[in-house]
RNA sequence: GGCCCCAUCGUCUAGCGGCUUAGGACGUCAGGUUCUCAUCCUGAUGACACCGGUUCAAAUCCGGUUGGGGCCGCCA
């Protein structure tokens, strides 16, 4: 046996044996959630899980639930659940039921399941597994700085657990502030993780845990468990940061007496000093990526690859490709560093493969918005855009406009500029400064700019000189980038050096170091405005 | 500090006891194409944290050490 035929027998049994471990794990209907809250914009690592929870569901017709953890008033505002919710479809990463979508559990919103929390706080309160704490939160924040000091695991002291039955009412009809304790069983829980495999944990360690503000608002840890099982959530899979969550979310459910649903942990995400990716190491939020022009098919690619990996040698996966070899025993332990070089370049990559049409209609809003082009209003007889055939339409009528010069420019002319930087493009963003020059009027660079090497003076205004004389004697209608190529190329060999020749060209038209070709900048510029150039060069290296 | 988790090139990772001179991708560097940049092509660079054990055989299994991370809220 070969060793490829060695690796392909490995690959297909280590398939069939996910399939049937797949099926051992999975007797039931699939239902998962993404729970975020909504108390900033729609977070990397918060998608991340939504894509993995979307895969995993979705492989196995099952379902996925949005639920809105908006539990705490204070911080949760609804303009963060619509950028949550808009971002996600984006991306493409669909949701079954919830918030707003039906389905046979709603409401999706936390805050609209106040009663359902409240039955059962009602419940442990009464069967005395949970109880009222008057501690104030400054008593409890000297005793963890002490627990600290001392080197314990800071924990809930218990000491209102067991005020008399007068007390605690003469406190709360008094007003007295108040949280619900959960009295934690001092035991071993036990959970398997399916992507960690057993885990271990001691409730002796973590004293009595606050499971509600009040009867009518519920915490984190309460909320989940009761929500998890009233909407029959089957997998829990979310980030490592909860993995101590989860021996306590096990305990109230043990006391309530309902079932576990299985959990994978899933690694963190991890900025570039290796600590959970925040904030403090820039953009976190989707919408800043899509804002600086980031496709969605390069996002969703590059996040399910951190922490993820098929087992073969292929990278480029859309989301339908993806739900097809998604597995959750592939899904690694360790926390994987979000590195932007790779999101580029899978980015450049996407952006190369999309059509210069489609190209073009994202990367017009950047040249607006940057000042460079705005677009002409209720331009008699020229049809709103569709998508199609778009070229036909716009190719007759010019539907922008060059700010700087008041010319008008055609959709089609928009798309011949950004198919030359296609292929230059690492984020739609760039498409403005890279293109700038064709929206100017006069360009600003330094003369030195336009020397070849170490090309002198006279050198300089001799290759300015020619190139003035062979395009002025060019016709209009022969102004295209093959003859202008030809045409130009024949001096330039005469010249011996083509860089003498072509590079004082380009820097002209461009006003940069870097830039598309010549031939295609002055078929696009024309020929008036490409002699203008050459003559502005010329100008700056005589008054110097 | 306590509890828990983790450990292969700079980064993402392949590796499930012999197929391995540890493979791929991004990055970096060099070369080719080229006026420049980019694309594309070729090549190079570069890792099993350490120490013990198990075994005929260990990156792979076990133990320890070290290192990194997460959590320890009346946030989620």
């Amino acid at each position: 046996m070969s060793a490829e035929d060695f690796k392909f027998f490995k690959r297909e049994r280590d398939k069939r044996e996910r399939e049937m471990s797949f099926k051992l794990i999975e007797p039931g209907e699939v239902r998962v959630r993404i729970a975020p809250s909504p108390t900033g914009f729609l977070h990397i690592g918060t998608t991340r899980t939504a894509l993995f929870n979307y895969l995993f569901a979705n492989q196995s017709v099952g379902s996925f639930v949005l639920r809105i953890e908006d539990t705490d008033l204070e911080r949760s505002n609804p303009k963060f659940e619509k950028d949550i919710m808009e971002n996600l479809k984006w991306l493409g990463i669909e949701w079954s039921e919830g918030p707003d979508i039906a389905g046979e559990y709603g409401p999706y919103r936390q805050s609209q399941r106040l009663d359902t929390y409240s039955k059962y706080l009602e419940k442990l309160l009464s069967e005395d597994k949970a109880y009222y704490c008057f501690c104030s939160e400054e008593e409890l924040e000297d005793q963890r700085q002490y627990q600290m000091s001392i080197g314990e695991t800071p924990r809930y002291s218990g000491k209102c657990a067991n005020l008399p039955k007068e007390t605690v009412k003469k406190y709360l009809a008094e007003g007295k502030p108040s949280v619900i304790r959960f009295r934690v069983p001092v035991k071993k829980i036990y959970f398997d993780d399916l992507i960690r495999g057993k885990l271990e944990f001691d409730t002796g360690l973590m004293g009595d845990i606050a499971i509600a503000k009040s009867i009518s608002t519920p915490l984190y840890n309460f909320a989940v468990v009761i929500d998890d099982f009233e909407m029959k959530i089957s997998h829990v899979i979310r980030g490592e940061d909860h993995i101590s969550n989860t021996p306590k979310q096990i305990l109230i459910q043990q006391v309530l007496g309902l079932p576990r649903p299985k959990y994978a942990h899933l690694p963190l995400i991890l900025g570039p000093d290796r600590t959970k990716l925040s904030k403090r190491h820039g953009s976190v939020s989707i919408s800043e990526y899509k804002k600086a022009g980031y496709l969605p098919e390069a996002l969703i690619n590059f996040m399910a690859f951190l922490g993820w990996n098929p087992g073969t040698e292929r990278e480029i996966y859309s989301l339908p490709s993806l739900i097809k070899e998604f597995s959750l025993d592939r899904v690694q332990k360790g926390g994987a560093v979000f590195n932007n070089k790779r999101l580029d370049y899978l980015n450049g990559f996407y952006l190369r493969r999309r059509s210069t049409e489609k190209l073009t209609e994202m990367c017009i809003p950047y040249l607006i918005e940057a000042g460079l082009i705005e677009r002409i209003e209720n331009n008699p007889g020229n049809p709103k855009k569709e998508k199609g055939d778009l070229k036909l339409f716009e190719a007759e009528e010019p539907e922008y406009k060059i700010i700087e010069t008041g010319e008008e420019i055609s959709f089609e002319t928009l798309g011949k500029i950004v198919a030359m930087y296609q292929e230059r493009l690492k984020k739609l963003s760039e498409i403005s400064e890279l293109t700038d020059f064709f929206f100017k009027d006069k360009l600003k660079y330094s003369k030195d700019l336009l020397r070849w090497e170490e090309m002198s003076d006279a050198e300089l205004k001799s290759s300015l000189k020619i190139l003035g004389e062979t395009l002025s004697g060019m016709k209009l209608e022969d102004w295209i980038k093959e003859n202008l190529e030809k045409n130009l190329l024949l001096k330039a060999e005469e010249i011996g050096d083509r860089g003498k020749l072509l590079w004082p060209l380009r820097a002209a038209l461009s006003g940069k170091e870097a830039s598309a070709g010549p031939f295609e900048i002055a078929e696009i510029l024309g020929k008036e405005k490409t002699l203008k150039r050459i003559k502005d060069a010329k100008f700056l290296i005589s008054n110097s």
